[in-house]
DNA sequence: TTCTAATGTGTAACCGGTTACACACAGTAT
DNA sequence: ATACTGTGTGTAACCGGTTACACATTAGAA
């Protein structure tokens, strides 16, 4: 076993102090050319190189972020964590990489664990996290999806514009009945969409309370929840789900129940995740610029840590309707 | 602006030692309980919380490991990657994140600054690492999904066995020509997949070998190749594709291309990745105990850091046929 | 010629933990 | 009484970088 060379090591290798290595290593403070170019043979000889604890303990920063999200097995976050990967080590910085499953103790912990190893900067994707919390951090927190509180700078989507867009979509295809499959009542971006789907057909006339329905983001649980709307409300035409995974289980559970989607049914989504596509009809659904919003919260993140002006410590990124198979004009019906 | 307490202002607040502190913090050494008592107070007082950093210096370990992937956004990554995380956090370690996109400068880079952080050891799913460049490292890589070197320990599934369950499997319920939808030529378990998939047709009078057709695990590519494999040979019943995102392209061929999927094709996957339950008809596949793998290699990893034993560094997890709705009997044609 | 500024380099303190070693004291064995 | 062992605590070196400060030399300005 061999142990590592040290600024030490090049220093004496070099015949220099190690004060001018660290000036050859960091390009700053003067160094003759003639001794630049002996450091740089001894590094060479060595195969030195540099301690990035021995840096972090005197400079007190890490050049590693955190990057918590309730599972990355939710096919909303790889795509979010690779554009954060992505955009930090473009800035030079690490992930650390943690899972919550929502739970605010296990957030708690792997906060004050990052802290313990002096990451520069955080950022979350929690419906737990509480603005005390992150004041006593002392460095910078960014929330991702989801807004946490006004201090806290936040990239999020229009989520009520979003499912206005969704569920009138759904209105000018020729849909007359249509029913919201609703987020979580906990999370802030479930709560918009519903505001935005009230916003389209709250005052139509044949509007009623029943035609929303509870899931809570995951498929099993959407398509039980839509094999009784349907037994509820036989009549209805039009779903706008939530998110993607909803609406995957929505377009099951239509099929299971004998509707044809989009002929009979027309089924909206929302996220725009890759599992979208890989369905048969494949999806229709509000997307998301998820890679773009995982390199605007790196970008805040990185300025903030780095004491860079800010224009704007609130991002609300547009989404996109992608029209797919799972809806499509109806023309069966006498449309308005 | 207020810094973080040191353990010097704990053991000022105290009235003890900086010794002693730091053998409270680590309950080593001898520590009267009074002691103990007016430092635990003092810790509590300041809200302390041990720098990460300067123990990591001192003891030459970081508690981080590193876990490098060509790209999370593969479905196939995120449940390894939430796998490796909870066990590694079980285990007291944080894990660094990495996308190489199988380039093997950036999977070098990858590694040097992962080398100068101090982590403690690497998992790896590479097809472009040496055995010389690993053994530069001079902590533990271990290797997942696939084979590098015999002196890399690794974790991989039985490929070659999958892939004859999954074309026996084609054999069993009726198929008489069934092609294989195969992965990159440059990827170990590619090649073992098709080892078994001729272990199983390569005898058979009908068999040639363009029935095999190249992929390369993305979906796109292999819809237009099952396309053309359709029209090349429209009397094939059966398609063995080498992973599920490849069967799925499959599927969505053999839907423009107007053959019913499993009446007059049937299509198996390998993987078993949640987005096989996405697709109508819900795909039948060869399961890998992916978050086992996961949970495998980062035990192992940890064992290999920490110096413990370790019984085999190599295992190869058994996969699981699940059968959905992609196969099934087909007793239209006369059957042996 | 003298003063000043720019260039070049080294010494040692510092970041915040851990631990080898020294030392003191009590209890027990010889 | 002496030696030895177990308990309890402090001092200071150490991990491997960075940098404040001191100091020397040279070039250019006055």
């Amino acid at each position: 076993m061999f142990s590592m060379a040290t600024i030490r090591d090049v220093a004496k290798q070099a015949g220099v102090s190690v004060a001018t290595v660290s000036r050859v290593l960091n390009s700053n403070g003067y160094v003759n050319n003639e001794t630049k170019k002996k450091v740089d043979e001894a590094i060479q000889q060595l195969n030195y190189k540099p301690n990035a604890v021995a840096r972090s303990l005197y400079k007190k920063t890490s050049k590693t972020i955190g990057l918590i999200v309730p599972d990355i097995g939710n096919p909303f976050f790889p795509e979010l964590a690779r554009a954060v990967e992505d955009t930090a080590h473009k800035k030079g910085y690490n992930v650390f990489f943690c899972n919550t499953d929502e739970n605010a103790e296990k957030e708690e912990h792997y906060l004050e664990i990052l802290l313990q190893k002096y990451v520069d900067g955080v950022i979350v994707a929690s419906n737990t996290l509480t603005a005390e919390k992150v004041k006593e951090l002392n460095i910078p927190v960014v929330s991702i999806d989801r807004k946490i509180t006004a201090e806290i700078p936040t990239v999020v989507v229009k989520n009520k514009e979003g499912a206005q867009k969704a569920t009138g979509y759904l209105k000018e295809i020729g849909c007359e009945r249509i029913a919201h499959l609703r987020g979580p009542h906990h999370i802030d971006n479930a709560n918009e969409r519903v505001d935005g789907y009230l916003e389209e057909v709250g005052n139509e006339p044949w509007f009623e309370s029943s035609y929303i329905v509870d899931g809570n983001y995951v498929m099993k649980n959407a398509i039980q929840a839509t094999l009784e709307l349907l037994e509820r409300h036989p009549e209805i035409d039009g779903i706008f789900a939530a998110n993607d995974v909803m609406a995957i289980g929505a377009v099951k559970a239509a099929h299971r129940f004998g509707k044809k989607v989009p002929e009979e049914l027309a089924i909206i989504g929302f996220d725009g995740i890759s599992m979208a596509e890989a369905t048969t009809p494949e999806l229709t659904t509000i997307a998301q610029p998820i890679y773009d919003m995982g390199t605007a919260v790196t970008d805040l993140l990185v300025k903030l840590i780095e004491k860079k002006p800010v224009e704007r410590t609130f991002l609300e990124l547009e989404v996109e309707l992608v029209e797919r198979e799972s809806t499509r004009k109806q023309n069966n019906k006498g449309g308005r």
